[in-house]
DNA sequence: CATAAGTCAACCAATTTACTAGGGTATGGT
DNA sequence: ACCATACCCTAGTAAATTGGTTGACTTATG
């Protein structure tokens, strides 16, 4: 049920785009940097995210990635089935209905449904906008200081 | 995100003894050979929830495994915590809350609280009762045959 | 005492995860 | 022109996890 560190990386690299929406593009060093994930990692979660459409890149000195739309529209489940593929917790159930033809009869199936259902919900309503906000709010608090996290 | 086999196969066993709960124990063939799960693996599994409390053994000729409780007062939660060692997505929303001291920085824990609290409110509310009792009213308007399900 | 049945430890192969390394390409500033 | 900065891409790899199998052992029943 475990939710990886790709997962976990790449959604904490978007919230920082979000947070700097507008700024122009950030760079990985600085991504890497904030985060305490080497750059090489984060490069090929962030490449993910812009095959999704999520990201886009500037190249060159002064370049980086920044965000392609308002935080505001794009979901975090969006972002996590990228990284993670699916957010499906079995196949079964997935968007893609993998075929279990056994799904009438499986007597797990009625739990693996509505816990989806529950899942999605969540991951569907929240906006990477909302996380944004909170993170920004915590900040201002200045309770700590790194947003460093395994 | 996704549920290992280990908790898919162990969950189903133990729906299995809830149907046939109070008719005497139920042995490893026949529990494997419904599932189409190999003996040696299922044990495993077996094994757990019996150290977990959630199975009883009786041992020789026409032993087998049986539930320990009424499947009425016994919870998906319990079952999967035993068999997937936690239910948590991530470490530092889990029961144990192992040490993530960055917590109250950490851009993404608002989504993991909030989903980690849906996941548990399904999985504590559901009972091993409610599945047995949807699993018998599917098979009683027989549209399949057999339980087996990758 | 033979047979059915659970107990347990050890081993194994394949896959996935979480990286690292290193070479390539594009852009801006001097 | 040149160089530093920064994205692009492929390949490799060590460790962990998954999904098992094997086989020796113990305990009860008939």
């Amino acid at each position: 049920m475990k939710l990886s560190t790709r997962s976990r990386y790449g959604l904490k690299a978007v919230i920082d785009l979000a947070v700097r929406y507008g700024t122009g593009p950030v760079s990985l060093p600085t991504l890497a940097g904030e985060q305490g994930v080497s750059e090489g990692y984060l490069e090929q979660l962030l490449r993910e995210l812009k095959k999704g459409g999520v990201v886009d890149t500037v190249r060159g000195a002064q370049g980086g990635y920044e965000l392609t739309c308002d935080p505001g529209d794009l979901s975090v489940q969006r972002v996590l089935t990228l990284l993670e593929g699916s957010t499906a917790v079995v196949d079964c159930v997935g968007s893609e209905e993998q075929g279990c033809n056994n799904a009438c009869t499986c007597s797990a199936r009625p739990l693996f449904l509505k816990l989806q259902n529950r899942i999605n919900e969540v991951l569907e309503k929240t906006t990477i906008q909302e996380l944004a906000d909170d993170y920004i709010s915590q900040i201002k608090q200045g309770c700590c200081v790194k947003n460093v996290c395994k």
